[in-house]
DNA sequence: CTCCTGACTCAGC
DNA sequence: GGCTGAGCCAGGA
């Protein structure tokens, strides 16, 4: 999958501590955004290695879960995660790609360069 | 409650 | 490197 993975650990016990308590895992969604949130600028990840951190079978929810916070107006960095390729999906009008080239990320298109320097991995820094 | 759709990913060509 | 098809689930209608 991905390269510059160090260390394929899971931490999912870590970062559920790090979830403010009363979601928890409520809702799959609701552990995606607290991931999403905590992404540093100007760093990215993908939405699998989101659903690899929650143990999710598949990495459609957590772009799913995306779109729903975006519908609700969440303060969410939805522009921080990108496919597995290092590509943006679904960039309507290119708002996405401004902001993350505004954070100081290089893209070339709509893919990210450098993406494999670039990528946070939640389940190594978190 | 069932059906449909979809911010994805992987394996194969 | 790119395209295609299939699998996976949750959320909305």
């Amino acid at each position: 999958m991905l390269q510059p993975k160090k260390q394929a650990v899971k931490k999912k016990e870590r970062l559920i501590a790090v979830i403010p308590s009363g979601k928890r895992e409520a809702s799959p969604a609701a552990m995606i955004y607290d991931v999403v949130r905590q992404i540093p600028a100007g760093r990215v990840t993908t939405y699998g290695a989101i659903a690899k951190l929650l143990d999710l079978p598949n990495a459609r929810m957590v772009g799913h879960a995306m779109r729903s916070v975006d519908d609700k107006g969440r303060a969410v960095p939805a522009q921080r995660v990108v496919t597995s390729s290092g590509r943006l999906s679904h960039d309507s009008t290119g708002s996405r790609r401004k902001l993350l080239i505004k954070e100081g990320i290089q893209l070339k298109g709509d893919k990210i360069v450098d993406f494999a320097k670039l990528f946070w991995d939640p389940a190594v820094e978190l």
